[in-house]
DNA sequence: ATTTTCGGAGTGAACATTCACTCCGAAAAA
DNA sequence: TTTTTCGGAGTGAATGTTCACTCCGAAAAT
């Protein structure tokens, strides 16, 4: 097996584990059986579980991020870009149960609290296409205009809620439905 | 010192350290010391540290259902309600930020997951003040006809979203952002 | 042959839970 | 009233388990 790979196994192994049992219940020998690899060798790849649990979010998050940029229509209103971009982060997080359970228990943790205030501040990452959507939107008066903050809440707050309950199964999203929650969210934020 | 009190003491240094530290970085030894308590003593109040998990947070979604009822008015408009209940549990929140951290670890948990299985289905507790609320707009037309989840969605996930903010110190809710905040729920629900 | 990479038994720390004991107020005996 | 006995709440050291991480002989690569 090529050494690339092995890392690959590896996260792959852990996201599944960490996904479906949390943090703390993927113990590191559980990760190395599914990844059909030994503990010591964890080590070779990551200097410890934090660091394999922040790239391993890392990744999840680029990858993301350069997929939604993709048939992204810079040119189109604000509200389009909006229901695109809100439509297509919701589809990814459907079509990617694991990596949505991994990135909710990533955000509820210390490590991403840590993550979002480093964020607020600088920036960083593709979630600036939002923040830049959001701004143009206040400065153009066409969304409230409260901080920034609190757009992201009322923008992302339900997405989040209703991926968890579909992932959860407490409702199955089809096509109409997405449709109809980014368009709600447009409706918090719209002025 | 009164044997209630002591079970009362316990349960103040959970949510104390659970609150601010998680599940897994609340050893029973930490809350015993804490609650100025053997650590023995507290398996003579709670059968083990999951109950003890559970027991508070019934204490605590008991307090703040019945918190919400007391000045509610079932004779104002629905919009009014809608406003006055969700006012008030953001303020809850606000003020109670221990209270509000507990509760999300919990609701981000094995244990959480299956209380909302369970509540979807029969029911009980006070969030059903919320269920009766949104399907009577729904069955007026004033609310979206859209699936309960995704309204319970739409109208909890950005005050939840925003509480965190707040208590992480990423905005600072003073009493016209949580108007409008709520106000925007209401717009993302409303038809 | 030499260097690099693997692997998994081994290690010590941390944890939830237990249990043999203490302690004290109250009841019973004196 | 004074003394003795009793019950059970309270305790924390001891226990067994689980975990992240290490380390060194074996295997693969060079």
């Amino acid at each position: 097996m090529a050494t690339s790979e092995k890392r690959h196994e590896i996260l792959r192994a852990a996201l599944e584990l960490i996904a479906e049992h949390g943090f703390h219940d993927a113990p590191i020998a559980a990760i190395a059986e599914r990844a059909s690899v030994g503990a010591g060798t964890i080590y070779r790849y990551f200097e410890n579980k934090d660091v394999l649990i922040t790239e391993l979010f890392q990744e999840l998050h680029d990858r993301i991020w350069t997929g939604l940029l993709k048939g992204y229509e810079p040119d189109t209103s604000l509200r389009e870009r909006f229901v695109h971009l809100s439509t297509a982060l919701l589809r990814y997080f459907i079509d990617n149960p694991l990596d949505f359970r991994y990135l909710e228990q990533y955000h509820n943790s210390p490590y991403g609290v840590a993550f979002r205030r480093d964020r607020l501040l600088g920036s960083g990452g593709g979630g600036d296409l939002y923040r830049i959507l959001l701004e143009e939107g206040v400065a153009q008066q066409i969304v409230k205009d409260i901080p920034l903050v609190v757009l992201f809440a009322l923008a992302f707050g339900p997405l989040l809620a209703v991926a968890r309950d579909h992932i959860l199964g407490f409702v199955v999203l089809d096509e109409s439905l997405i449709a109809q929650t980014v368009q709600a969210c447009w409706d918090g934020i719209k002025r």
